[in-house]
RNA sequence: GGGUAGUUACCAGAGUGGCCAAAUGGGACUGACUGUAACUCAGUUGUCUUUCGACUUCGGUGGUUCGAAUCCAUCACUACCCA
């Protein structure tokens, strides 16, 4: 069968390097699978692939949409599964190549189809929150989805107010639409986790975001200054640099916050993968045993 | 040399006789997470223990007291002020 070859690892771990020297081995192209590399505005910030390593090996979804589109992981799944099932046929092996967890799922296991929610619902919403505060979202979702409300993390707003945009947009309890069940792909899946000691990786991520500093990331972000409010650019590294463009922090400050946030985004990242058991973990330079255990799953 | 204020856990910082292993914030660590996910949320953070709990802490030492982070004495250090 077929294989797409998934790495996935944390933020400045080296995923970049290595996926590209197992795609010229295969001779395939890269599905990119970074939330936030897809935004073509965002490069220098993002830690996108450079002009020279896209020319290399072709990259799918790095900068295909721009940061005032919407986007999401179920998106994802209906936009990349149908190009990575034609590019399997064409190259027999693929790399699936990424750190943002969610949308790796949405590959791997796929995600339940939920209804994009429409602008209006959404501000409808946020709206009912805003006057009936977190109780009241509480009690809606009590009564429109008693299910839900029982599994939900009651402290968390942000999630169940998803879990009334949905209610609302379909007529529906949300726990209605939720399967949680994992798709069966018609490709073999082989995962591999990248990750070093915490004090490297972190050292790593430290210097990476002072290079990004010099490579210009001030200007990449000014110039989105005046769109901050956009969930696109709730991203590290812009929203931080936001805080010192209107003068709340320093610029010292913010590029340590930069830093500080990357690290925790990392252990997220960590986190996350940690519980995956389907994952076989490498050190980024020991390419030889990667390449080994690439070629035993042929 | 004189005076004043201070010294609390990784950091900042409350606490000024028992309700104190010690508020709160930050950091760190751990975790949850199926659509705005680089988001959002939670737990832990003196030691030992699964829990109950036990034990050692609030600059050092020595006191007062049934009982001290809290009061007294003294030493050390820090900051500011006066010389």
């Amino acid at each position: 069968m077929n294989t797409l070859f998934v790495i996935v690892g944390p933020t400045g771990v080296g995923k970049t390097d290595i996926s590209i020297r197992l795609a010229k081995m295969f001779g395939c192209a890269i599905f990119s699978c970074d939330s936030r590399q897809m935004f073509r505005e965002l490069k220098i910030g993002t830690a996108a692939p450079t002009e020279k390593q896209l020319q290399e090996v072709p990259h799918f979804f790095v900068g295909h949409k721009s940061i005032f589109e919407t986007y999401s992981a179920g998106q994802f799944e209906l936009d990349a599964i149908p190009m990575i099932e034609s590019e399997l046929k064409r190259t027999q092996n693929s790399l699936l190549v990424g750190g943002s967890m969610l949308y790796v799922d949405a590959i791997c296991k796929g995600i339940d189809d939920i209804p994009t929610i429409d602008p209006k619902t959404r501000q409808e919403v946020l709206n009912f929150y805003a006057e009936e505060g977190i109780e009241g979202v509480r009690r809606k979702l009590k009564l429109l989805d008693p299910e839900h409300y029982r599994e939900v993390d009651l402290m968390n707003v942000k999630r169940m107010l998803h879990a009334l945009e949905v209610c609302e947009m379909t007529g529906r309890p949300f726990s209605d639409l939720r399967t949680q069940s994992v798709k069966r792909r018609n490709f073999s899946i082989v995962k591999i986790g990248l990750t070093r000691p915490r004090e490297e990786l972190y050292e790593r991520i430290n210097q990476r975001v002072l290079q990004m500093m010099e490579e210009g990331l001030e200007d990449e972000a000014r110039v989105f200054y005046p769109h901050k409010a956009l969930n696109s650019l709730n991203t590290v590294g812009y929203k931080e640099l936001f805080n010192y463009f209107d003068g709340s922090w320093t610029k010292e400050f913010a590029i340590n916050m930069i830093q500080q946030n990357s690290r925790r985004y990392a252990k997220k990242q960590l986190t996350w993968f940690n519980r995956d058991k389907e994952i076989t973990w490498f050190h980024p330079e020991s390419e030889k045993e990667i390449v080994e255990f690439v070629q035993s799953k042929l």
